[in-house]
RNA sequence: AGGCGCGUAGCUCAGUUGGUUAGAGCGCCACGUUGACAUCGUGGAGGUCGUUGGUUCGAUUCCAAUCGCGCCUACCA
């Protein structure tokens, strides 16, 4: 073996071979157990969060895996339709060419292609994070079988009423010429203005202000509202007024929409244009006046000035005009939300279109109550209320795009523009027993791809076909995903899979956190801080790191910045971590459901633990290869033997049981710290006076069995986390547990059961005090500056017989790992000559000063010592003479307390005869 | 406006149903390299657990208020 922990080369070696092997589809009969992966964008790349996403997947299905469950984890990609169509869109632009000149065929040829050409990217990533994912089912939204499924379910939904066709507002993304869910759409504060502008009463006696803060919709007005209740303006109500810019007359209407403490009192209504407004209309059947193209310039409802301009020239001319009107009352600074489509960054601008909805109430229903009944968990569970909350106030979604990438609705319409669902053009005639010359078209428009996710969980199992697979692993076991997709795909899959299956489509929703940068900043590219999962794994230079940040960007002119700030932070590039050490690091910071910041420090911390345990093998294979070992099942004898394996089994139980809650930081934690600071800190070099020693051979034999046995287990139960590492030492160490390794794999290996190594404690006691007799040499060595290679002589004083009859059972142990020179026990009455002291129990350890410790020193460190234990005895003493304490708390509490007292005191005490034997000395 | 979360050592974070002398890693200080590992070892320093009240014999933990930070949802023209 290496002497240091090389990434690189044992991570290449072990992913194509489990591949081959087979190792990742499901098999046995055990329980199923499976996952679906959240679908990344097909063209996309694996960035931090699917990295981190995926490694908690893949612990979650190794572990599985290996306690014997039939486990699937079944990756797949979906189409991303605007995403992925506006990527093509500016291919095609840098050639000059646009989407409508290459016709849609031609066009989707192009997207297919591009597919192709970037499409294994996430794959590869995924193989290189070792994700165990069963790729023989790979599937893509836009698979054959996947858009079988997408069509079955909007028939379906449509035959029963849950599908419908209808002229909304929806929110239309001026730019990309579709409509977009209102999830697609985010507000953000801006500056702007508020407009005052004087109506005037069509009668001429009076005017009315309204505010607005777009200006240009007032062409489109057909109403002035004010509230019923107003007193102010009571009397208007059922006026006219006289539209400026405009020949039209509108109403004054009451409607308790308007809120009389805002502004005026009195508000424009523009229905066409806006979601209050459309509402306020539909209760006073106001006219709709559209008075936007597309593009949102203004068409020919508006008056012919005006004609032509797009929205914020036509917003200046309509100032102006008003202004040179007199009707500009005052112009206000006021921050706004403005609504801004999530892929363009465009303000998107309600407008009334045709489009498809998704009834979502009656689906909701049954969703809401899969989650109150405990049907499906959310961990963390207060995640419940964010879902309640949007599954309450759910809104009908709008599915259709006008893109042409994705599916295509399955609906068509004949000249008289009667509309027919079917799943083909020829179920839909004979559905409808349309003739065959009857002309049909099918309608332009595609699918939301959110619809398409929203089957993911049964539709890669092969619905609407009743498969096995289907049969088997529905509903799948758990869903692993972030926050943020909460609405979009969390809750249309729950509905989703109540309608389709009859069943919830998941039993928990694991819910993580977010993975921030170092300054706890969402990496995003246009901050420039985003980091690639292989860039840690491989290590990277600083130029490359800075060229992929600045590469590509939206806003080119961050550039410099985001140059500037890399070099600052990765002023040598990135080093070389390995798969390992990054998983390692995902999983320790996975505590619940909080944000993660990623810290370099971190990742290079886990990159070390690797390496102690790679060096932790080399030392056990050092000791055990051409050696003889004892028989597994030989009762071990040594003391540190029952201790490791004491340890080891309460590991396991610890592991297995912070799994279950999802509380990977903490199983990482255990394993962590027994494999550093119980088995290579102690175990390893315990073993070393045992078999370095002149012991008798079963003892040695015994001791490389359990070196071995506990580095096997060991080795099994950080597999989920470590993949590779432990792959590759497991193969090296197995045989010595007489294991066979021939074609096997740990992946495969049963995950250890903590009742494999019962408890022992008594090994544990006896363990403790060795620990704390070597301890107590240390300390007084660290502190008192004594070479650590200098071998001590050491005096016991007051040891009981208990003290005695561990001296004598684990004298080699102590000599050894508190390299001792001699251990005396002094007789009764017998003095000690002056010494440093370290207590055990009742028992002092005493280090002879001669020559060694300067008397200042250690009065200094027996000091330090009494001044803490002394506070503590106060804190202590108080509870005790605290009546109130001793007749409320509990009986042991109060035990436990006076536990404390006499070991404090007694401390003291012993403390302050060794300061008088200092005194005495001067 | 409503909802959720966070505030513990210089930094990043644990802290299970109220009872620990409040922990870990990194960083820092001192010493150390014939040894499995310097990607290491040994020892050490470092915290009034955001603030203020309350409940309690006892609060980092429960409750209320408050300050600071973050996120989500919905928004008044």
């Amino acid at each position: 073996m290496d002497k240091t922990y090389q990434p690189a080369a044992i991570e290449r070696r072990w992913y194509d071979r489990w591949e081959q092997a087979g190792h990742f589809s499901a098999a046995g009969d055990g329980a199923p157990y499976c996952i679906m992966i959240p679908p990344p964008n097909v063209t996309g790349t694996l960035h931090m969060g699917h990295a981190f996403q995926d490694t908690i997947m893949d612990a979650l299905t190794r572990y599985h895996r290996m306690r014997g469950d039939r486990t699937l984890w079944q990756p797949g990609t979906d189409h991303a339709g605007i995403a992925t169509q506006m990527v093509v869109e500016r291919q095609l632009a840098t050639q000059g060419l646009s989407r409508l000149e290459l016709g849609r065929e031609a066009f989707l040829a192009r997207v297919w292609e591009w597919k192709e050409q970037s499409g294994n990217t996430i794959q590869q990533q995924l193989r290189r994070m070792g994700s165990s994912v069963d790729w023989s089912r790979e599937r893509f939204t836009m698979d054959e079988g996947l858009s079988q499924a997408v069509i079955e379910a909007f028939v379906r939904l449509h035959d029963e009423g849950l599908i419908y066709r209808g002229k909304r507002l929806v929110n239309w993304d001026p730019v990309l010429h579709t409509a977009l869910s209102d999830l697609e759409v985010l507000s953000a504060e801006e500056d702007g203005h508020m407009w005052h502008f004087r109506y005037p009463l069509a009668d001429g006696s009076a005017h009315v202000v309204v505010a607005t803060t777009r200006p240009e919709t007032m062409l489109g007005d057909t109403a002035v509202a004010v509230h019923p209740e107003d007193p102010r303006y009571a009397d208007l109500v059922g006026k006219s007024i006289r539209l400026p810019l405009t020949d039209r007359e509108i109403p004054i209407i009451a409607d308790d929409y308007v809120d009389p403490e805002f502004g005026t009192g009195c508000v424009k209504i523009t229905p066409a244009h806006d979601f209050n407004d459309y509402e306020v209309g539909t209760r006073h059947a106001l006219p709709l006046i559209n008075i936007f193209t597309i593009d949102a310039a203004l068409n020919e409802n508006a008056p012919a000035p005006y004609r032509g301009l797009g929205r914020y020239a036509a917003r200046e001319r309509v100032v102006a005009d008003l202004d040179a009107a007199g009707l500009l009352e005052r112009i206000d600074p006021h921050k706004l939300m403005v609504p801004r489509g999530d892929r363009s960054g465009e303000v998107v601008e309600p407008y009334l279109t045709d489009q498809w909805f998704v009834r979502a109430g009656p689906l909701a229903k049954p969703a809401i109550e899969a989650v109150e009944s405990g049907r499906i968990r959310f961990i963390p569970e207060n995640w419940d209320k964010t879902y309640y909350e949007w599954m309450h106030n759910i809104q009908d979604w709008c599915i259709s795009r006008q893109l042409w990438w994705g599916h295509r609705i399955p609906a068509w319409y004949d000249d008289d523009g009667n509309v027919f669902v079917g799943r083909t053009e020829a179920e839909v005639r004979a559905r409808h027993g349309l003739a065959a010359e009857t002309a049909l078209r099918q309608d332009e428009d595609v699918l939301d791809t959110w619809f398409s996710s929203a089957l993911w969980p049964f539709s890669t199992l092969g619905w609407p076909a009743a498969t096995p697979e289907l049969q088997t692993f529905y509903p799948t076991s758990v869903l692993v995903t972030g926050f943020d997709i909460i609405f979009f795909w969390v809750a249309r899959m729950i509905m989703m899979g109540i309608k389709f299956m009859g069943d919830v489509p998941f039993r928990e929703v694991y819910i993580h956190g977010l993975i921030r940068d170092q300054e706890g900043q969402k990496m995003s590219k246009s901050k420039g801080n985003v980091l690639d999962p292989l860039d840690l794994i491989d290590g990277t230079d600083l130029e490359s790191l800075v060229a992929k940040r600045t590469t590509g960007l939206m806003q080119p002119h961050l550039a410099p910045k985001i140059e500037e700030a890399t070099r600052k932070q990765f002023p040598d590039g990135i080093p070389e971590f390995g798969t390992d050490a990054l998983r390692f690091t995902f999983a320790a910071l996975a505590s619940n459901g909080r944000d993660i910041r990623f810290d370099l420090n971190r990742i290079e911390g886990y990159r070390n633990f690797c390496n102690k345990l790679w060096n932790a093998a080399r030392y056990v294979l050092l000791n055990v290869e051409g050696a003889e070992i004892a028989a597994a099942g030989t009762e071990p004898s040594s003391l540190p033997d029952r201790w490791i394996r004491s340890r080891l089994g309460k590991t396991i139980a610890e592991v297995t049981m912070q799994i279950g809650q999802y509380r990977l930081d903490l199983a990482t934690r255990a394993l962590y710290e027994f494999t550093w600071n119980e088995y290579c800190d102690w175990y390893l070099e315990l073993s070393k006076p045992i078999l370095q020693g002149a012991g008798d051979a079963a003892e040695k034999a015994a001791t490389r069995a359990t070196l071995t046995t506990v580095l096997e287990t060991l080795l099994r139960c950080l597999h989920p986390l470590v993949p590779f590492i432990t792959e590759e030492i497991w193969q090296r160490v197995a045989p010595f547990t007489g294991r066979t390794t021939d074609g096997a794999s740990i992946m495969r290996q049963p995950y250890p059961e903590a009742t494999d190594f019962p408890g022992d404690e008594d090994a544990e006691r006896e363990l403790d005090w060795v620990q704390r007799f070597v301890l107590g040499i240390r300390q007084i060595r660290g502190e008192m500056d004594i070479a650590p290679g200098k071998p001590l002589p050491v005096f016991l004083q007051d040891a009981n017989a208990n003290d005695q009859a561990l001296l004598g059972k684990h004298e080699r142990y102590l000599m050894e790992l508190a390299r001792l020179e001699t251990i005396a026990v002094l007789p009764a009455g017998e003095d000690p000559p002056p010494s440093a002291t370290a207590l055990l129990g009742t028992m002092k350890i005493l280090v002879p000063m001669a020559g060694l410790i300067d008397v200042a020193a250690e009065r200094a460190r027996l000091n330090k010592n009494r001044e803490r234990v002394s506070t503590g005895l106060q804190r202590v003493a108080g509870k005790l003479a605290n009546e109130k304490f001793r007749a409320n708390a509990p009986a042991e509490v109060i035990a436990k307390e006076e536990q404390k007292f006499a070991g404090m005191e007694q401390e003291i005490g012993q403390i302050d005869e060794q300061l008088a034997r200092l005194d005495a000395l001067d």
